[in-house]
DNA sequence: TCCGGGGTTTTTTTT
DNA sequence: AAACCCCGGA
């Protein structure tokens, strides 16, 4: 039907008041940016301030929202920054396009994988599938081998480990070896061949890992210049956030969907980058501005952090940083930050307890306050404590809840609906039924696989298998099949009822929690209407947040994060934990000579706090067992809280007074 | 052919 | 916590 348009012209709020709402730098960077821009701006600057009257502007002069890219680091980062571009204009924004760079790269490939030889279906897998694919793939490999031979074989971990680095820095696998595991030559060939194994798979299911995403845009981008231009002519404007964090393939991303206007904004903070496991590069940022055309703003006021913990903050920038002095603008406190000894675990756990009831007696609001620690294992002890005393919390990154057992087994039932080939989904889900073994399965999935050719529907080729021994599992899986445009709720229920609930509670003694984590499981698959969407939302948004075994009534929760997971964002009181060399520095980073990075991680999470800063420590260090092998004990490792000056902070260590 | 038991290994951060 | 291996009994 041909609609006729009626163009209107569009009225726009003049940007008069952004004078009142932004400091000089703020300003200078939102008006002034133009062509190719890098933003530097420090913690607690108003940078997101800066990106939404940036838009803002744009679009008070005329820019359409369709002509806007901007990539942030979560999906959260860009809903949010959308939603206060539209408060602040008063413009429909749903046009704009703003996501991570995997959502804008999945939008890009779902339109055009066939050109590159994928179907626009592909599934995504997340980097559990991705270690199951290469296990299965380093497996077939071996069986070439004698059995001496197969056990030189480095495990799949590195393996992933290489390839990725391989694909972020656009390097070949024998560079990326002498790299960053030279003592793996000798295993080159081996490597490749077991590589091209993972290649044939992934391409055999249709499914392509978080790298390929990256690489195949990247691909796309380069070879095809008619679809290259028909993007990039779309953006007048691309905006790219926590550009610290980008890799060189992200980097080259940004570059060729901005090619035509060459209108490239850059925001970040190179002091903050640490993620660098996963291939940024914080030298992104000194390549961008070393380049003549590119115009550089710098913002470093902190409206975040009181002065106290602002002149700390200047103490630990990071040693290999563009210069930089943060400047105050709060008021001063009435208490410095606090470095808290306490003698274990245990005692530290307590000691938290006792500082949050404080605070909530205080008058201080659950959600102002936020514990951070290096890794999740660090955290264990501190959560039985919190679940004890009933104080509830959220954790903003456990486990991945989509990486826990049972859910991954529920989210296998929905993966065959989206991609009957998926050899993986389809070993998890024939083994929870008893009976069915290796051999069994096997054999039924290639008879299944074998009667594809022949009939036009999975349902059709599935009925087809005898399954005399079996009888619910046909029966549980022939129903997904024939209800799968279903919503996923349905499916997710009807598995969890007819079978899921029984298995549970006969193979795990936590059952009570695992089907409360499946119920959440039934509530986020609500919001979507196919398995299809569903599944494409999960694997590429960011962390599900958890709640606390205990059922709160009240909606207040402290918050517990990696401090990966606090990227971002800001608390009134934020309480950093096991702050011990081996926990934070990490051991295992340290042993990659990463410490750079960790004072980085360090940096980042001090300038989460808004008012109070407690950096804790314990005498005994971790009580890990790992931890004390021999690495550990051998080598003095660099403690943070050492080159801390005296006199910025308060010393307290723990008494007890009944 | 399946299953369970015992033993071992992993060792961080995540789109 | 959860995967793997090996082995012996059913």
């Amino acid at each position: 039907m041909d609609e006729k348009v009626f163009n209107i012209k569009r009225e726009y709020s003049i940007p008069e008041f952004f004078k009142e709402e932004l400091d000089s730098e703020q300003l200078d960077a939102v008006i002034n940016s133009t062509g190719r821009s890098l933003i530097i701006a420090g913690p607690g600057s108003g940078k997101t301030r800066v990106i939404t009257y940036k838009i803002a502007y744009l679009l008070s002069q005329g820019i359409k929202p369709e002509n806007i890219l901007l990539v942030t680091f979560t999906r959260a980062a860009a809903r949010e920054m959308v939603e206060r571009v539209r408060n602040v204009t008063n413009v429909d924004t749903s046009s704009l396009t703003a996501g991570t760079f995997h959502h804008v790269c999945n939008m890009i490939l779902r339109r055009y994988a066939k050109v590159i030889g994928y179907e626009n279906n592909f599934t995504i897998l997340d980097s559990e599938d991705a270690k199951d694919l290469m296990r299965i793939a380093k497996n077939e490999y071996k069986e070439t081998l004698t059995k001496e031979e197969a056990k030189q074989i480095p495990g799949e971990g590195v393996i992933l480990k290489i390839i990725g680095y391989a694909a972020n820095t656009l390097k070949s696998i024998r560079e990326a070896i002498l790299d960053m595991a030279a003592y793996l030559i000798d295993y080159q060939e081996d490597i490749e061949r077991i590589y091209m194994n993972y290649l044939e798979m992934k391409k055999k299911i249709n499914a392509m890992d978080y790298d390929d995403m990256l690489i195949n845009t990247l691909h796309l981008l380069e070879t095809n210049e008619d679809i290259r231009n028909y993007i990039a002519s779309k953006y007048q404007w691309v905006l790219v956030d926590e550009f610290q964090d980008t890799s060189l393939v992200q980097l080259r991303i940004v570059e060729f969907l901005s090619s035509v206007h060459k209108n490239l904004i850059v925001v970040g903070d190179d002091s903050q980058s640490i993620y660098s496991f996963r291939g940024s590069r914080f030298e992104n940022v000194e390549e961008f501005q070393s380049h003549e055309d590119v115009k550089l703003f710098k913002i470093q006021t902190n409206y975040r952090s009181v002065p106290e913990i602002v002149e700390l903050e200047n103490y630990l920038i990071p040693t290999h940083s563009i210069p930089k002095k943060l400047k105050p603008y709060r008021s001063s406190y009435h208490m410095k930050p606090v470095i808290v000894k306490t003698y274990d675990e245990l005692e530290q756990a307590d000691f938290i307890v006792q500082l949050i009831e404080n605070k909530f007696d205080e008058g201080v609001s659950p959600e102002e306050i936020a514990i951070l620690y290096r890794s999740h294992s660090l955290s264990m002890v501190l959560q039985q404590k919190l679940d004890v005393k009933k104080i509830s919390y959220k954790l903003l990154s456990g486990k991945r809840f989509i990486e826990t057992r049972h859910i991954k087994d529920i989210m296998a039932f929905l993966k065959i609906l989206a991609n009957p080939y998926d050899n993986i989904s389809w070993t998890r889900v024939l083994k929870l039924f008893p009976g069915i073994g290796q051999k069994t399965l096997t054999k039924i999935v290639n008879e299944f696989y074998a009667n594809l050719m022949e009939y036009p529907t999975p349902y059709g080729a599935f009925e087809q298998i005898k399954f005399r021994k079996y009888p619910k599992a046909k029966e549980i899986i022939l129903y997904l099949f024939e209800n799968s445009d279903e919503n996923p709720q349905d499916l997710i229920d009807y598995i969890y009822n007819e079978f899921y609930r029984e298995y549970l509670e006969l193979n795990f003694k936590d059952a009570y929690s695992r089907k409360q984590d499946i119920e959440r499981l039934g509530e986020i698959a609500s919001r979507y209407k196919s398995v299809e969407s569903f599944l494409e939302e999960l694997a590429l948004s960011e962390n599900i947040e958890i709640q606390s075994a205990e059922k709160d009534r009240k909606n207040e929760r402290i918050t517990l994060t990696t401090v990966h997971g606090a990227k971002g964002l800001e608390w009134k009181v934020v309480i950093i934990i096991s702050v011990n060399p081996g926990d934070f520095p990490n051991g295992m980073a340290l042993k990659e000579k990463k410490i750079d990075e960790e004072e980085r991680l360090f940096y980042v999470a001090v300038t989460r706090a808004k008012d109070e800063l407690y950096i804790v420590k314990q005498l005994t260090g971790t009580t890990k067992p790992y931890y004390g092998n021999s690495f550990y004990m051998r080598q003095k490792l660099p403690d943070f809280t050492d080159k801390i000056p005296k006199e910025l902070v308060e010393h307290w260590k723990i008494g007890y007074s009944d």
